[in-house]
DNA sequence: TCCTATTTTCAGAAATTCCTGAAAGTTCAT
DNA sequence: ATGAACTTTCAGGAATTTCTGAAAATAGGA
């Protein structure tokens, strides 16, 4: 019930807490992954119950969903049979984790889904036009996917690299023809002579 | 309470409602919005009341809500007072709301709660530690952010060549000196003697 | 083995979110 | 101004989710 973090920690707890609970995870969840984030040395159950103020038992829950999301990682000290908790080092391996989780969890099966669907038969009309609209969202899902798996591959570094010059991303695109003659004129050819999309 | 759909359709709004509870937004919200997009044309709030089977009231708050996040279209048949409901015919634009809309609404605010926190003077070693956390993050978000807003300046057919080019990320990349020659060098200088992320 | 420290489970209480029907509000044609 | 067609609001009931305390499980040491 009453938190006993300095007032910096504690804004930011809460405000994972509230955006936790926006998202598909408990405020409880959003608020323990907060308070891991900013610690400065990896934190037992018991630390976490004293720190947030709510029961060993949820704390318990927390973690166990945290780690099935793979968020936290699991660490022992010498001497001490408490579990120690604590996220990666490195903000960005967060994120390719969260994107992996959630495919995994949400984009898979929402292919399936949409697979399934396009080899049915439609019965009318209507049904030939959602069916239209269920294979716009697979290539735009598969495209996404696609291109955000191969994102998730890169290191750190050039991840950070290549999203600097993406601000400058019209200037990639323009040299997008330059790029087919190193690589090898595989895509599809595309000319200026397709329609453009009316937005 | 009973929905009244083809199979297709209607394994596609049920399997939206679900993914939309995981998201913010309700069951109700996520149907509401799967019909619509699949729809030939734009519903009324009596046709959608009629075929997902609750009650008008709710139909007429999820309208609401969706209107909120933009991502309905509204519009009106000649001799015919009802207002009718459909979705952006290019799906990408749907997309670009969405993402306008979640950074109104989460990234913009915790950047804000981010900044705020970063002009506080740390008591302790440990609330130094937590603010180097902080700033790490803000960097993050801020890095993304500034990525997709330029994204989503593209147009449709562009955006798509980007990211058909994307797949093949590394060789983009690659170019990325070459590029340095034509965008003029302006970001910052950035050598391989710089050491690389430990992940 | 038994004892102790620790973690996990789980039934139900508490809190939150969702949904509905009834009533009020709007808008337009007459 | 009235009434018909339509939409919105909102109090409170229903459903779902979250949280807790008590009990059970686990693991290590003596």
């Amino acid at each position: 019930m009453k938190m006993n973090l300095p007032p910096l920690t504690q804004a930011f707890v809460l405000h994972f807490g509230e955006m936790g609970s926006r998202w598909g995870i408990s405020r409880t969840v959003g608020q323990i992954y907060a308070l891991l984030f900013l610690a400065e040395e990896p934190l037992n159950a018991d630390d976490i119950t004293e720190k947030l103020g709510f029961s060993r038992s949820n704390v318990s829950m927390g973690l166990k969903e945290l780690s099935s999301w793979r968020l936290v990682k699991l660490q022992h000290k010498p001497g001490d049979r408490r579990e120690y908790f604590s996220t990666p080092e490195d903000i960005w391996e967060i994120v390719r984790i969260l994107a992996e989780e959630r495919r995994k969890r949400e984009i898979d099966p929402t292919l399936s889904m949409l697979r399934q669907a396009l080899v049915e038969t439609p019965a009318t009309a209507g049904e030939r036009h959602a069916q239209e609209r269920m294979a716009e969202m697979h290539g735009l899902i598969e495209l996404i996917t696609r291109w955000s798996e191969d994102i998730q591959k890169l290191e750190t570094q050039t991840l950070i690299q290549l999203l600097e010059v993406g601000s400058k991303v019209q200037k990639v695109f323009e040299i997008k023809d330059r790029l087919k003659v190193v690589a090898g004129g595989k895509s599809r050819r595309r000319a200026k002579d397709e329609g453009p999309a009316d937005v």
